[in-house]
DNA sequence: CAAATAACAAAAAATGTTATTTGTTATCAA
DNA sequence: TTGATAACAAATAACATTTTTTGTTATTTG
């Protein structure tokens, strides 16, 4: 029988304690109602602590962004990871990402918002988020390209195919602007959208 | 010989002089810093009276949006009444209202983001304007279908399929998050892709 | 009558002032 | 040495006040 998993959670680290309440803060008020000294006071210490971690607003910002985008990342590397055809993974990611987007969207709008900003802003939190994602995807082309699945002349061009015509469903900016659409359209729409892009890459006349 | 067309235009409507004097002040400021008052002043009138030809600032902007992209849909008009196949001419629309807009967005920027906003707020004057463009479209669309062109189960979900997969290149919030990018990258990218959507669409198989 | 003005209340914006917040640094305690 | 505090100047926000602007309506002008 393994060590039993200790029940009482370790006491967080101060860092990731003030990112939770930052990122409660921003959830409850927005962004710009935010005071660093409220989250320092919620946390129990001086505002000038929080210096400590965090050497910026802004920084605590992007902070709570990345913190709040990683599981979308997440679920892309698991598909991008499991043994299936590359084809497949390819179609499931860009869906998944999609439907994270949207259930973030509803369920934390604040901090979609904090998302959006970093994107319009062209900042680097949100190069960083896009970049990974990209990454995974590229990974998964590669793969792909190795295996004879996708016959292309000229990669990168290929991606950035897919990229355009998926936008839609991949720019945060976009779907928050068809936040008032349903969401089975949406997800039906992206569906359809998605399948035709691949079709057209696995078909490789680009 | 035909009788000289007068020299000096004719004395502009009011309404018209006032339009153009909001527009250049939008231009110049942006549309949080026009003042009513200021156009008045500038058209040589109390402010009470531009009230006569405007109900209201909203109005007006309004007006000066709709002026502003009636070139776009013109040029759509245009290509729509020529009288060739039906697929060139959906794909140089598309294409058209992409360099349209992308040329309205660096000629006059704030007028850009005056359109912008009306369609982040959903309101009126986007909206329609945006129905105008897709009854050009749908308006070939048709003119392809009879003449057995494409082959179409449900083209209300064919439109809406393609209108999605170029999204990035008509839609004006997105294409300002592009401004950045060297248009010449973006116009091939927009063929592309128009080029791709319309293939899947000329294929049938939707 | 059409086109404009003048005068007016309500809403919004600018202004100037005070209080808070941000970000730094020097200091303290374990 | 690490984690915290206290104290501080500069930047920002909050607030009350004044001014401008908006939108209406009654009145004037040609």
């Amino acid at each position: 029988m393994p060590a039993p998993i200790s029940q009482k959670p370790l006491p967080e680290s101060q860092d990731v304690r003030i990112l939770d309440l930052a990122a409660e803060h921003v959830r409850r008020f927005g962004a710009s109602r935010l005071r660093i000294v409220a989250v320092a006071q919620d946390a129990g210490m001086t505002h000038g602590n929080v210096y400590r971690y965090f050497p910026s607003k802004e920084a605590l910002f992007d902070a709570v962004t990345e913190q709040w985008l990683k599981p979308v990342e997440a679920a892309c590397r698991m598909i991008a990871e499991s043994p299936d055809p590359a084809f497949d993974k390819l179609e499931r990611i860009i869906v998944s990402v999609h439907r994270s987007y949207r259930d973030k969207l509803e369920a934390d709008p604040k901090i979609f918002d904090l998302f959006c900003q970093s994107m319009e802003e062209g900042r680097a939190v949100g190069r960083r988020h896009r970049t990974r994602l990209q990454a995974e995807i590229q990974r998964v082309l590669d793969e792909g390209t190795g295996g004879g699945m996708f016959d292309i002349s000229d990669q990168r061009r290929a991606l950035a195919l897919v990229f355009d015509a998926v936008y839609r469903f991949m720019s945060p900016v976009s779907i928050r602007l068809d936040k008032d659409v349903p969401r089975t359209q949406m997800d039906a729409r992206c569906d359809r959208c998605v399948r035709l892009s691949l079709r057209i890459l696995a078909s490789g006349k680009i």
